[in-house]
DNA sequence: CTGAAAGCGCTAACAT
DNA sequence: ATGTTAGCGCTTTCAG
């Protein structure tokens, strides 16, 4: 075969120079007529435009970057790139981005190594993009304060700093709402699945969410039982072993606030290789409004998740462009979208319906 | 508030110039020294290599790919970034990005217009990325010279040109093992969730699974109903939206080979909503292996779809490191994965069930 | 083994 | 309105 590496037309591109050549002007005029700068006659831009076009020329970006010290990319740091939440994030951005002609790069930051070489140096961050979102990276203090130095415009998504504005919800009535649902429903004991319990660093979106299903319990008066607070790693399979765990509890909850619907898909999936159903057995509670929740009939609180990545890429734009940011904290609104995974308790002794 | 655009520290990065001075060589020394070729003494090397760190020095990369022509990153264009499949592509690119050094920009690339754009000029594509991964995009043979003629190392995911090395699977086995395993169960009215219809260009893959199910229905001396036969835009609500409708046929299927899981998630969801369920009223078989397919204990066709963004990148990188490309088609493996929504056709009256 | 110097392609003063 | 020119920060001959 023949490698790709090594393709025919490989004609040198066009530079700036030859545009200069072909138009009979200098390369200051060509520069200007394409960036739409004043002091262009009108023919001359046009007559420049032209013969670009004919050339199929376009500046060389890394050369404009010298040049200017402006790169037009942007950068978004997620950590794994799979998994619903962060492709919808990104998915946001790029919209964006794209079409306000930047560049949106990628870079996958997971675990405490990659932060470091993220926030050190070696990585993209350097400077190849004039701003960035981070995405639900949990940043100490010092790190906080060592990307402030760099004097790189950033935004946060989902978890708040004292340096960066930043996008998200509020997570607290998110916990508040799902839990007060099902308490509303007549449930006592009800199970909550969140983030690793050996979480780290302060990626603090689970800790809200339970501050606000503790409070729930506490605007109703009922108390908290900490056997029903378990880790499902905001995974579909740490759903499923976390749920299996808990329904092997001597007094299994009736209902349970995963917080997220990826964690409540593995939740049903316990419930369904032990034989029981929501919301008979028990009832079912998400966080997102995931693309497959209407499907499997999740109960869920809804956010509009590319709409995070959007807004902080178009902050991060605006702001790049002149506009000044004028908030810290962007909030996009939840909603509660029930649907049949969630119901009254059933009267039935909660000791029955154990494996069969 | 203040704007982040204006952060502090913002003390001039250190230039190479920087770290020559201190170190007292040229900037020549400290290039060579800091990339590591030969011809530099240990001593000074070590020396450079100090005085780079405690810089915090790092070459511009911008000035670096004037320089070298290189850019350190690759570009990956997907049409939609949401959906499960393509993330799942990005992110195994991208986890083989980071560790080789290379930068990944993500550029969506929906729709003829933004083809049109991509293949033109203005995007990302130009000089941005020292080679491309291109994620199902249908291409002409007149893009497909075009882009060639960029000269720019190219890998297509999924779909398969003449020009360029491919990484994918064989889709056609992918429709022969999934429509076979059903007839395998005893089915014979089977349909199929595919593309749209009007599916512009040849985006091939629904065609090729497509003649797979054609094939099996082949070998087996079963006839194939074009009424059952329907687009379902590879999506959830796509895949609810025709399973219902072939469910309002006087003569509905008694299985469902769906072209994605996220198509059979909704096929799921239609059978749910008209009290029916998988497998004992209709047998369904998706596609892909999504991580909630488990959950909804679906029988599936896996595909290991990180590994086609992995490989693609590892093929393009090992080209620009010097590697020859060996290839034309890189094949994974498919396999298919038995679960809980195929069976035997129930033998009542496939009238019996409808709404209840 | 190391240094000097010529670019890479563009932008941004500074002329004119 | 347009042209000249000095960089931007790095790599890479070419000398030594």
């Amino acid at each position: 075969m023949t490698t790709s590496t090594r393709a025919s037309g490989d004609r040198r591109r066009a530079t700036i120079e030859d545009v200069a050549t072909a138009a009979g002007v200098s390369v200051a005029t060509v520069s200007r007529a394409l960036r739409g700068l004043p002091n262009v006659a009108f023919s001359t831009r046009e007559l420049v435009r032209t013969v670009a076009d004919s050339l199929d020329y376009h500046a060389d970006p890394a050369a404009a970057r010298l040049a200017t010290g402006r790169s037009r990319a942007i950068g978004i740091a997620v950590p794994l790139l799979n998994g619903w939440y962060f492709s919808q994030v990104v998915a946001g951005a790029e919209a964006v981005c794209t079409e306000a002609g930047y560049d949106l790069i990628v870079m996958g930051v997971t675990g405490d190594e990659a932060r470091g070489n993220f926030l050190h140096g070696r990585s993209a961050v350097h400077r190849r993009v004039d701003a960035l979102v981070m995405v639900d990276i949990p940043l100490t203090p010092e790190e906080t304060e060592q990307l402030a130095g760099r004097g790189l415009p950033v935004v946060t998504v989902g978890g708040i700093t004292d340096r960066f504005p930043s996008v998200g919800i509020d997570d607290v009535e998110v916990g508040r709402l799902a839990t007060a649902h099902l308490i509303g429903l007549g449930h006592r004991r009800i199970a909550l699945l969140g983030g690793q319990p050996e979480d780290p660093l302060g990626f603090d979106v689970p800790d809200l969410r339970r501050h606000g299903y503790e409070r729930a319990h506490a605007e109703a008066g009922l108390p908290v039982d900490p056997r029903l607070l378990v880790g499902g790693n905001f995974s579909v399979t740490g759903g499923y072993e976390a749920m299996s765990a808990l329904l092997g509890l001597g007094a299994p909850p009736t209902a349970v606030f995963a917080m997220s619907d990826e964690m409540a898909f593995g939740a049903l999936w316990a419930l369904r290789v032990l034989g029981l159903r929501a919301p008979e057995d028990l009832s079912v509670i998400g966080v997102d409004d995931h693309d497959v929740s209407a499907a499997v009939d999740l109960t869920t609180v809804r956010q509009r998740v590319a709409d995070h990545g959007a807004r902080a890429a178009r902050l991060l734009i605006d702001g790049l462009t002149g506009a000044t940011v004028t908030a810290m904290r962007h909030q996009n609104p939840v909603e509660l979208v029930q649907r049949g995974t969630t119901g009254p308790p059933t009267q039935h002794d909660p000791e029955t319906p154990r494996k069969p």
